[in-house]
DNA sequence: CGGTATCCTTTTAGATACTG
DNA sequence: CAGTATCTAAAAGGATACCG
């Protein structure tokens, strides 16, 4: 089996790298999994050290890429609301076992 | 629950991240998973278009990690062996979830 | 409130050449 | 064979300022 550095045969892997990669994509992810929904300016609390640009960034990634979804409401002041999807949430687990990994093997 | 950039509350993420992240991470430790051992020209040829300097980086990374060992014989021409420590196979099902996601979810 | 635009810094990876 | 050293390029993220 070969890997080409265009990913060809781990194009599959290519893509959740793509969502579960970045800086920030795992921690939103996480905070968007402990949240029914969330608004925007919550989240931004909620991730300490996120940067608006940064944020925004992140968000349109993960909603292009099916995970995260966006509604706005037009009232006054403007809110809008963040959300896990379907494929969204059947990533979590696999987050939690991800960091479960780190946790048992941080320093043995 | 709180994320802070120093990723305080999300240290095991972090660690698992320092591990699975990069660009030839996931497919240098796919390559790895499918072999018992295997020396550095042949990883190298494996891993179609990474470098040198690339391969020893990551590498030294993964070994810093402790989820792969390496071992030098003093032969001629020099012999060096690399394969996955007990922690690194543990990792090896949750990297075959990650891809098996992106697999169900790619272009849906 | 929920962003965008512009510019800048940091990080990551690749090219090239060379060594024990 | 198995790397290292040096430099360059590209990508990611951050700072600042401003808008509907």
């Amino acid at each position: 089996m070969k890997y080409d550095s265009d990913m060809q045969s781990l194009c599959p892997a290519a893509f959740s790298f793509q969502v579960i990669g970045g800086k920030w994509n795992l921690p939103l992810l996480a905070v968007l999994a402990g949240n029914e929904t969330i608004r925007y300016n919550a989240l931004k609390r909620e991730l300490n050290g996120i940067t608006a640009t940064t944020l925004a960034n992140t968000l349109k990634e993960l909603i292009a890429h099916g995970v995260v979804r966006r509604e706005a409401f037009a009232e006054v002041p403007l809110r809008v609301e963040y959300s896990l999807t379907e494929s969204g949430r059947e990533l979590v687990p696999l987050i939690e076992a991800i960091v479960g990994w780190g946790d048992r093997h941080l320093g043995k």
